[in-house]
DNA sequence: CCCATAAAGATCTAATTGTATCGATTGACG
DNA sequence: CGTCAATCGATACAATTAGATCTTTATGGG
């Protein structure tokens, strides 16, 4: 039944939900009882239509002149995303970026949680960062098998990333976050997200080129 | 609108040209004198149609039967992007995250130095990351605007974002680079670029989710 | 108890992006 | 030297998605 009722919702839409999120949670420790799109759509800066639609999606109902009820609607959201039961994910590369993402606290409101990290480099396996053991890379199939693990984070260095994926997907994993700047050879199975900050260095080169050109 | 022949091309694009031009430089290095829209699109798993609209707004002219010039058509992307001309930045909060940025060697491949780096925390200000010496966040401003500075890389915490954003807006900085999660108020004239990592993984866990509930 | 109002929900339109088709051009090969 | 095939470039088409308008509904005030 819930395989029928899930809309796909749209890949802005899905951006957007987050934001969304974040700003909810954070009225509803204000203690408000409802939110409206509209104020919603105001704080964030975005047209309102757009924001009730996104809500829409979610299936969550509003009612009219108070807007959606809160605790429904952060769960509906939630829910959406897959955010109710946090996923375990697997790290690999424990370089400087490595470091950061699992530094980054945020990611257990998201609904993911770095059950393990991993490397190749002696120096670094058995170091804790953040109180993650790094594990050597060689136990991770192994371990991704046992665990059921289903998320797999990329953030080694270019020249290996085709192999790790490979011992990912060996291992099961189902969905690999591409941070290396490797265009990546998957089975159609896999789901892949390429998270490129040369591209968005470029949308942002290109905007400053085009702004500059217009008032100089 | 037409005061310039600089075409405005779509997000899309503009995040597929770094893809391009990565790979072109590639086959240049292996002493390749051609390009062909079509062996790109085989390559990075794209379709053939996409990859020549993508190259034609760029301005080269390719050669039938042979493809694009090699030369030409790395430097018409270079030149479309505004990459040829390596443009200064600041990064301002050198955590983890401001750490990894710094020590990614890549942007300087895509026009981007970092001219300084800056915080707020006196046991950092001083120290010397990745061959950049941190000072301190008050002298920003000020040496923005006496370097011409116009891209600010923000990655500091949330809750100091907007103040940090306002004095990048005060120094003349005219595109923020925004990794916080933190929903920037500013002027129209200034570009807003957000690396908002909960929207990626949003969109991530929807995949997956959809996936899971089609083939469980 | 009724009316005014604010907000959700549905429907429609427009724009953007991706996809397909067709002709023109040019280097390669027989 | 002529034919062939591959590739560019332009144009047309289709699908998806964002954006706008209108209607409905329920609440709060009078």
């Amino acid at each position: 039944m819930s395989q029928l009722e899930r809309k796909t919702a749209g890949v802005p839409t899905l951006k957007r939900l987050p934001l969304y999120l974040r700003l909810l949670r954070k009225m509803k420790e204000n203690g408000e009882e409802y939110a409206s799109g509209t104020v919603v759509a105001k704080e964030l800066g975005l047209d309102p239509i757009v924001v009730r639609k996104d809500l829409a999606i979610t299936g969550a109902v509003g009612r009219p002149r108070l807007g959606f009820p809160m605790d429904e609607i952060i769960e509906a959201i939630e829910e959406f995303l897959g955010w109710t039961n946090t996923s375990d994910a697997f790290l690999v590369g424990v370089g400087s970026l490595g470091h950061a993402l699992l530094g980054y606290q945020g990611f257990e409101q998201h609904g993911l949680r770095f059950a393990a990290a991993f490397d190749s480099d002696p120096d670094v396996i058995g170091k804790t960062v953040h109180g993650k053991t790094v594990l050597n890379i060689d136990q991770m199939p192994e371990l991704a098998k046992r665990m059921h693990v289903r998320i797999g984070i990329l953030t080694v260095t270019a020249s290996v990333a085709q192999d790790v994926a490979n011992a990912m997907i060996e291992g099961g994993i189902r969905a690999i976050w591409n941070f290396t700047p490797t265009t990546l050879d998957v089975p159609d199975h896999v789901i892949l997200q390429r998270e490129e900050l040369a591209s968005s260095l470029a949308v942002l080169s290109h905007r400053l080129l085009i702004e500059s050109s217009r008032q100089p």
